[in-house]
DNA sequence: CTACCTGCAAAAGGTTTGCATAGCC
DNA sequence: GGCTATGCAAACCTTTTGCAGGTAG
């Protein structure tokens, strides 16, 4: 993997997900690094997040309405996901009650990848405002 | 809702999916239904499915790729899906130590409407042949 | 120099929509 | 007859891909 321009502004992003707490679809990355003055082509974003996805450095899951969101949280859990007005916030399993016994499934013989865990609704502040 | 040709066929699909505990994409209703001998317009089934699921008598969801799954088990349960032979399973909260505390959520003013709950990996035949 | 990256434009794939026609009730 | 449903084609949106040119190592 070479040292690109591109790729060195999109590890700045990533990290900037990280330390507030980001979810980003790839428009929403273009977006932010449009307005930061750079201008990157969206299969670029599309190539080097998935690459990050594939190296462990993002995780990516789908919402219901089939579009793709970036989390550079990998810690294993849940999302919620306000359909009002659209904000995403992580879950811990423990607190959402979610104990996965893996062990059910890999007695049996399967091979898990991924668990992906989506829980959508109204935020307290949309609530309040219905 | 009137009473159509086409509703009367896919209300059948449906009362298949239910007792074969089917998952089915619009393309494999389409498929099914012209193997059956009938020419049923994808639009005609995407609104007849999208109807049935704000209903509540079918059960959407989607998979990693992006694409939309139905589910005629509207019980609240979890999915697998095999990443290889593209298979889909039902699985229950319970076995996979699944206990949503929804009033985690609920009791800071959140209104919860839907839970999607997605594993992905090989099935114990697909993991056996790698 | 060579392999890998990027930008661009086009293609792909699933889903939705506008409109004219058909058919319940 | 009026209103809903269907078929068809086109539009839509997100994501992927092929290719030509650019750039890091």
């Amino acid at each position: 993997m070479k040292n690109t321009k591109q790729r060195e502004v999109i590890l700045g992003v990533i990290d900037k997900m990280k330390r507030e707490k980001l979810h980003y679809k790839v428009e929403d990355v273009y977006l932010y690094l449009k307005s930061q003055g750079y201008s990157i082509n969206l299969s670029t974003i599309y190539r080097n997040f998935n690459d990050f996805v594939e190296k462990g450095l993002l995780l990516k899951f789908i919402l219901s309405d089939g579009t793709a969101v970036f989390d550079a949280n990998v810690f294993e859990h849940a999302h919620f996901k306000c359909l009002k007005c659209g904000k995403i916030e992580d879950l811990s399993f423990k607190n959402m009650g979610i104990n996965f016994k893996k062990e059910t499934l890999e007695s049996k013989g399967y091979n898990l990848k991924n668990i992906s865990v989506l829980v959508e609704g109204l935020c307290s502040d949309c609530f309040k405002k219905n």
